[in-house]
DNA sequence: ACTGTGTATGTAACGGGTTACACAATAATA
DNA sequence: TATTATTGTGTAACCCGTTACATACACAGT
C-alpha cells in the first residue's frame, strides 16, 4: 500500500516550513542551497507528489485543457486529436478529448463542466457555437478546422481556394460534366469549398445545380444520395467530394453502379485523411496538413494561457493536391 | 463578464451557514423543506455551480476516469472510447483519453499525472502494465481488450475461439494454403489470436511455419511484408490477418501482386471496424462486439468506483463471423 | 552607529467546498 | 413531567497546496 506523503510531512522530514518546501518546489522567492538540498532529498525520500488539486483550487488552474470535436470516429479528428496531444503533454498539459456530435448543448454541457475543473483553455471544431457562447465563458478558446468568428482565435486551411484548386484538377483532366458532393449547409467550412466549387463551375459555363446534392459528411449517406445522383445523370464523369468520408462513400456508390474510377468517373476528395489510401482504386485529395494545423492551434492556445504575446490570432493553411488512382488511370493501380 | 458564485455567497443570500447549503446540495442531513426552498432559489438566483475542485479535493474523487489506448488513429481504439465515454458521462463523469503508444513509460505517465488529480479510475488497453504495477497503484482498474493479469478484472472477446472460427471458415471454402499474419508478440491477444489459427491448420495438417509472418498490427508494416510472402509462396489460396488493420494491408498487397480477391486470395481478418467496409472488396471479419466491451468496461468500472457489488470481474465476449465479399465470390461487390 | 538592501525562513490566511460536532428546539415515549 | 429521539442549523476544522506578510540576519553605504 502507497502512502501518498503531503508537503506537511516533506516539512516535517527536512525540519523545515512548508512555504520552504513550496519555495523549492516552485523556485520562487529566497531558499539557501544546503536546505534546498535537504528538501529535495526529503522529497525524494517521501517519493512525494504535489497534489495537483490543491494547487488548482488555489491557483484556478489545472494543466488541463479541452478538446471537443465532432466525433471520433472521423479519422480526421483523431488525426487532429493526436497533434494536439502531443503539444500539450509536451508541455505538461493533460488533454481531455470530448465528442460533441456537433450539438449545441453538448457542446455547453463540456464547456461547463470543464470550466467547474479549471480547465486552463479550450480547442473547439464547432458550427453551433457562436462569438457569444464563448465570450460569456470567458477562457482562453482556439477554434480549429472551423472558425467562430473573426475576432476568435482560430486554425484552419483555405477551404475556398483548395475546393477552386479541386474543381480546376477536374476540368483539367477533362472532365466537363462534374458534380459536387457538398456537407451540411451549417458547417462553414463546407459552405466554403461548396462556394470555391461553384464559383469555378460557373465561370466555366459548366456550373448545373442539379449536380450539388448533400452528402452530410458521411459515408452511408453519401452512398444513398450519390447512387441516385449518377443513376439520374449517368453523363457526370467528374465529382468533388466535400470530404474524403464523402469520396468514400462516391466510390462505393459508383462500384455498385459498375462505374470504373477513374476511366468512367474521376473522384477527388477534401482533408487528406489516412483513410484515402486503404481504397481501391486510392483517392485523390485535397489535403490538409493535419497534424501541423493541430499542433498549431495547440501552442497558440498554450501561448494564450501563458500570455505570451500571440502575434498571430488567425492562422491560415493551405492544401495540397495529392494525386492518386481515383483521378489518373496512369497511376499504378 | 460572468462572476462566479461561492457556496459563501449563496449563504448570505439565503439567511443560512454554509453548511445548510451544502446539505441542501448533497441531499445529506436534516433541512427544513422552506429552508431547502430558500437555498434552492439563491443557487438559482446567483446561478450558483459548485466548484469541482474544492469538492475534488475534500472527497479525494474527482467524477473522471481515464482510459489510456495504444493509438487512437487506429479506428478500433475511437470506437471503443466512444462506447465508454457514453456510459460515463451519462453518469455524470468526465473521460480523459490517453495515447500510449503501446510504451511503458507513457502509461506509468498518464497514470501518475491523473491519479494527482484524483482521477477515480481506468480502463487501459495495455501490453506493457503487469499486476504489479497496477498493483502498486491501488486504484480501481479494469482492462479492456487485453488482460493483464487473471486477479485484474477485464473485458475482452474470445480470441482464440475466434481465430479458431475464422481459419476454419477458410478451410470450409476450400483454402488448403492458409497464411496467418499475426500481431506483435507482447499482446496476448494476438498470442492467442496465433494459437487458434495453429491449432487448427495443425489439426488439418495443413500447418507451415513459413506461412506465418508478423505484420505488427499495422497496415504499412503488412503491405510489405505481404507482399513479400506472397512472392515466394504464390501457392496460398487464403489469408487470416490477425486484425482488421492488417488485413487491408493485405489486400493492399494483393492488389499490387495483380491477385483478385477473392477469386485467387480470400482475406478475412479481425476485430470488425468499420473500416472494413470502407475496402473493395469489402473485407470479412471475426466481428468482436466493440461498442458492447467498451461500454461493459465502463460499468464495470463504475460499480467498482461506487463499490457496488461487482459479480464478474472477468467479461469474456463472443466474436461473430461476418462475411463480405474478400471471402465469397458470390456476395455482391 | 544607522539605514537600506538582499537573503532566508516561518506564520497564517486563503482557495471553496464537506462534515464532525455542538447546540437548540420540538416531538415522542415512559 | 421527565427523558429521550428526532429534526434543524451553525461553528470550525479539514483537504493540501500557495503566497502575502512578518521577522531576522548579513553586509554595504554613509
Amino acid at each position: 500500500m502507497i502512502v501518498i506523503a503531503t508537503i506537511k510531512e516533506v516539512a516535517k522530514e527536512a525540519g523545515v516550513s512548508v512555504a520552504t518546501v513550496s519555495r523549492v518546489l516552485n523556485n520562487k522567492g529566497y531558499v539557501n542551497e544546503d536546505t534546498r538540498k535537504r528538501v529535495m532529498s526529503s522529497i525524494e525520500k517521501l517519493n512525494y507528489k504535489p497534489n495537483a488539486v490543491a494547487r488548482s483550487l488555489f491557483k484556478k488552474k489545472s494543466k488541463m485543457i479541452g478538446l471537443i470535436v465532432p466525433d471520433i470516429k472521423n479519422p480526421f479528428f483523431p488525426e487532429l486529436a493526436r497533434a494536439v496531444e502531443d503539444v500539450t503533454n509536451s508541455e505538461g498539459y493533460t488533454l481531455i478529448l470530448c465528442n460533441s456530435d456537433d450539438d449545441f448543448h453538448k457542446e455547453q454541457k463540456y464547456l461547463d463542466a470543464l470550466k467547474q475543473k479549471y480547465v486552463d483553455g479550450f480547442i473547439v471544431v464547432t458550427s453551433t457555437l457562436k462569438a457569444e457562447h464563448v465570450e460569456d465563458h470567458n477562457i482562453p478558446l482556439v477554434a480549429l478546422d472551423r472558425s467562430i468568428h473573426p475576432e476568435i482565435p482560430a486554425v484552419y486551411s483555405n477551404n475556398y481556394t483548395g475546393a477552386k484548386q479541386a474543381t480546376q484538377y477536374l476540368l483539367e483532366l477533362g472532365c466537363r460534366q462534374i458534380a459536387h458532393i457538398r456537407g451540411p449547409h451549417h458547417i462553414n467550412n463546407a459552405e466554403e469549398r461548396y462556394k470555391g466549387f461553384t464559383d469555378v463551375t460557373k465561370d466555366q459555363g459548366l456550373y448545373d445545380p442539379k449536380l450539388v446534392i448533400n452528402g452530410g459528411y458521411s459515408i452511408e449517406k453519401t452512398i444513398g444520395v450519390t447512387s441516385e445522383l449518377l443513376k439520374k445523370s449517368p453523363e457526370i464523369d467528374g465529382i468533388f467530394a466535400g470530404n474524403d468520408m464523402m469520396a468514400i462513400g462516391v466510390l462505393k456508390a459508383a462500384e455498385r453502379l459498375g462505374l470504373k474510377v477513374p476511366e468512367d468517373l474521376k473522384i477527388i476528395g477534401f482533408d487528406g485523411i489516412a483513410l484515402c489510401k486503404t481504397t481501391s482504386p486510392e483517392i485523390t485529395t485535397m489535403a490538409q496538413p493535419i497534424y501541423e494545423m493541430g499542433t498549431t492551434a495547440a501552442r497558440m492556445l498554450l501561448d494564450f494561457i501563458e500570455k505570451k504575446e500571440v502575434i498571430n490570432t488567425k492562422q491560415v493553411f493551405q492544401v495540397q493536391l495529392v494525386e492518386r488512382q481515383s483521378t489518373r488511370v496512369s497511376l499504378k493501380r
